[in-house]
DNA sequence: AAAATTAATTTCAGAGTGAAATAATTGAGC
DNA sequence: GCTCAATTATTTCACTCTGAAATTAATTTT
């Protein structure tokens, strides 16, 4: 559990204890002097705490050092699952849970259907058992488990732990679900939007560590990110960051979606560019690709688009203008975030040619080198990367104050 | 001086005594109970902490209360003066610096030309003299002072405190302005770019109080913003956020300054609303603006546009433009940020008809409401806002882990 | 004048810390 | 094998700071 009104100079030992844990996790395996080096607090502070931590199984003592001199120091490192939370990512019909510890390591996963839930007080439920089985199964100690992370489509309030929307096919709306799983296991909730968590796992295990500003990019059907601001989500006023698939780069440009004109999304999403592919050949009686579904009696995606690129003047045509519109507005997040490093995800990259024209282009559309100074990683597929990102939520809350 | 390498017990009492000094900044008048029921502070901790606050005269107490029975509290405010730092505004050729108190009182100020400056040393000089006059005129103890705040225009890099270049006509560059004071004064510094600082002023004392994400953004003869994030201001990897104005609205838009296309400022600034308007004028035989600058033999401006919006066609398309096109920036950035105040400010807006025309462009453009349910404000002239903004920077630093 | 009420302080024991001294452990030199 | 220097880890001990509970202070109500 995280800690929550402890006062006075116990507040104090709680602070060191997760500066000290916070040091092993980062740096494992230290000696007690490496701890002493690295952080501000006394020999026998460290001792003392390093002990309890031993006897609490958190932290474990492992071998000796190769030194010159001296006596040898001990590594420390922390005890695999020893402390450790869930994550769980709701998307659509499914849920996945798993117990994930500091090292991301996946302890126990399990995965259920939601196409037969109907109501809300279903839903929780089903959310509840699940944890349940979870914990039991998994023979983990709950009070090893320091919280509980949850990552969802739709529009998700953070503050109030609401998800508001999280299918639109389902009439299950509002659901005070970090109220709910606090009342009943008593274990501190949170919940973010699949962004959101997307790029806070980013920051906390993938490309991103070590960087502190960093955007995430998913470039699929839709176009959404994530943004890491000195290591914290970007949430604004409402949780709403981060639309950078509805920012306007071509005024009076090609209608969106959402109703207005000129987006980044109307351009660079698969969905975006097949329409405007579509538009362009029924204008034409013949082209490679045209004639190539015609053969085939197969409907015209966003692969297939990719693969005639040399081949068909029109595929050229969308793909670049898709890449050129995309550097575009990523060098406007560029001029304000000023970010250290930019991951890219989604359908868009699954061709290397389309990561390759987009870097290639924002490098050059950037308004100052400074700014253009940055790595670009594309994020290929990976497993449980949604529910990583979601124990990062807890992660960041319990080592908030280091 | 702000606190450094305070362990163990001292550090919990440092960190009591600057929450019991921000709760009383915040909230003043106040009892001791207040801040008992308003911190996590215990009852004898707040008793002994502000009877020394004060003994050292920073805090003092001021009448009683109307209560309905029992002992009457005892109102407690900050003794105005008492915490005070140095705000310092560095603006081509001018300096003035001013020791400012929490609340914003200007207790003395001064100013100077740096016209006859031609060395970073000599720079570094004349910076230190006008702190050392202004400390012993307004016969403050030094140990009151408890920062540096500086703004300056140009590249600043705030974390190594190094001003870049903060006036092209001048060959001083690089130099280390925060070193130089800590060292001489021994007085922990501060040094930022302008934008930033003005934000941050507006987050603490301006239109910004109690709103924690900001975007102040300056429309001018160039265009700038600063941005504040949950509290913090916006700095992204090199202290090069909030480039607002040249974030590309337009695909193979207008030509801008910066040499690239379709920027804001290309259609937005003072400067570039004359240039599209004379490109226009030149182009035709009469129009009544043009009539009215060869008759007088006046120069063309901005404000003078402005007045012609009426009467002159080709002043309103230019002006509606440059309103369109900058309520799309602004609603660009709303969607990233999701910002709950959007401060205005600049030349551009003296004429309210163009802040209003922006503002109701901006609600139509944006891509949720709930993005474009927000606070617009448009910051008139004030005095001493640059040093207030400075000064920001200290106060900052000061209460950052209340 | 006593009771009730609320604010502020004092008492006191306990939690926690860090400087300095001490103990532990090891390699190097002879 | 013994001693010394080097380095890590622990213990000792005095000190700071805190908060619960009791007490005192000051004021209104009855």
């Amino acid at each position: 559990m995280i800690n929550k009104n402890i006062k006075g100079t116990s507040a104090l030992r709680q602070k060191n204890r997760i500066q000290i844990i916070d040091y092993i996790r980062k740096n494992a395996p230290v000696t007690r002097i490496d701890i002493f080096n690295g952080t501000n607090i006394s020999r026998p502070t460290i001792t003392r705490i390093v002990k309890q931590l031993v006897e609490e199984k958190i932290v474990q003592e492992s071998g000796m050092v190769e030194t010159h001199a001296g006596r040898k120091p001990i590594y420390l490192k922390l005890r695999k699952s020893a402390l450790c939370c869930m994550g769980m990512n709701i998307y659509r019909n499914n849920i996945r849970a798993s117990i994930i510890d500091l090292d991301k390591n996946i302890l126990i996963s399990k995965k259920v259907s939601i196409n037969n839930v109907k109501t809300a007080k279903e839903f929780l439920e089903t959310i509840l058992d699940m944890i349940h089985s979870l914990i039991d199964e998994s023979k983990i100690s709950i009070k090893h488990v320091i919280g509980i992370g949850i990552g969802s489509s739709g529009v998700v309030d953070y503050d109030k732990g609401i998800l508001h929307n999280f299918n639109p096919h389902l009439n299950i709306r509002n659901i005070p679900l970090k109220a709910f799983l606090e009342k009943e296991l008593n274990i501190q909730t949170f919940v973010d939007n699949n962004p959101n968590t997307r790029a806070l796992g980013e920051y906390w295990y993938g490309y991103g560590r070590g960087y502190k500003d960093i955007a995430y990019i998913v470039c699929g059907e839709g176009i959404g990110s994530g943004i890491i601001v000195d290591g914290n989500i970007l949430r604004g006023k409402n949780n709403i960051t981060g639309e950078f698939g509805h920012m306007t780069v071509a005024v009076n440009g090609r209608e969106c979606n959402c109703g207005r004109y000129g987006c980044v999304e109307a351009y660079c999403s698969t969905e975006g560019i097949e329409k405007i592919l579509n538009e362009k050949i029924s204008e034409v009686d013949t082209s490679p690709i045209k004639d190539f579904i015609k053969g085939n009696r197969s409907k015209l995606n966003y692969s297939m688009i990719c693969e005639f690129y040399n081949e068909d003047r029109y595929c050229k045509e969308v793909l670049d203008q898709a890449t050129t519109i995309l550097s575009i507005g990523l060098s406007n997040l560029m001029g304000i975030l000023n970010p250290e490093i930019i991951v890219l995800s989604g359908e868009l990259f699954d061709n290397d040619f389309m990561f390759d024209q987009v870097i290639d282009k924002t490098k050059q559309e950037v308004f100052t080198d400074l700014i253009g100074d940055i790595k670009f990683k594309k994020r290929e597929q990976m497993d449980y990367v949604y529910e990583i990102g979601a124990a990062a939520l807890v992660y960041k809350a319990y080592f908030k104050n280091v």
